[in-house]
DNA sequence: AGGCGATTTTAGAATCATTCTAATTCGCCG
DNA sequence: CGGCGAATTAGAATGATTCTAAAATCGCCT
């Protein structure tokens, strides 16, 4: 586990545990589970890595410890419809991902590929609109470079 | 039906003529309802409004419609897991949304009121990062203005 | 107008992620 | 140790979307 795995870790328990709410040992596999991937893992990725550990577990309860870390704004939910969510757990201020439509692969994108002066965007809209907004989702599709490369040789 | 909305069922039937579709009558009614408000319909309420003039026709129909014309890269889909996906028939381009999250509204944010020249963004995004883009998702979640008033009478 | 092959449409079943339910178990405080 | 509220479980329920196989319709040709 990464220095900022760790740190995140430690944040999401302690947010947890401020609401009120028991940090069990399948919890902070989840959060663990959550933290130490780049790969946004979808709500069974996280379960299948909970098992390894705690085999019994449920799938219900990671979607229970997601609520309650979606709650406390500890991680980011990307909504998909025709496939599982995927969540962030990393990063969970607002920022853009990429979305390889053929290998469903979501990557961070660096934040020097990301339009400068966007962090008071949700500022500007909610002044420009009147709505009060509390997050904001950037997402960019297309097909990530290994699919180029393995369409290409086709 | 506005001026707008006859210009994007006439594209729209033109796309999927192109494309060597039958534009039936059914068809032609999901167009238009697709075109002709700003509400950004769920694919049950286009059936709803389908229905009325031809009673028989099966939500299957609109949803063969809806893929023809995402292929087709004329509606903009916008996906949600926990609820049905909305679909914009009439800007097809990516541009931003404002969502509430209290009543479900989806709303066009004016062209002011998004971030200047973010025309070219999938091009600089696509160059930075080596994907192939081929759209993108910018949208806002919040409370809107009526629903903001509704909670604070309450 | 009639017929034909292809496309479209239909009703209902199937799928699948997520949420709910009711019963059981756990964790912790005294 | 006892007990109470919170957490967990397995499985059922939900609901949007997709699939399926059969029936209807379309546009074209004569």
């Amino acid at each position: 586990m990464d220095k900022h795995a760790a740190r995140r870790v430690d944040e999401m328990r302690a947010s947890l545990l401020e609401r009120g709410a028991t940090v069990t040992r399948r919890r902070a596999m989840t959060l663990e589970a959550l933290a130490s991937t780049e790969r946004h893992p979808s709500a069974n990725e996280i379960h299948a890595e909970v098992r390894r550990w705690h085999p019994s577990t449920s799938l219900a309860t990671i979607y229970n410890t997601i609520e309650l870390l979606k709650e406390a704004g500890q991680i980011l939910e990307l909504e998909f419809s025709g496939a599982a969510n995927r969540y962030d757990g990393r990063r969970p201020q607002s920022h853009p991902h990429l979305i390889c439509l053929e290998c469903g692969a979501v990557e961070d994108m660096d934040d020097a590929q990301e339009s400068a002066g966007d962090d008071d965007a949700l500022d500007r809209v909610a002044d420009a609109t009147g709505y009060k907004l509390v997050r904001q989702r950037t997402d960019y599709y297309g097909v990530c470079p290994p699919c180029q490369a393995a369409g290409a040789a086709r």
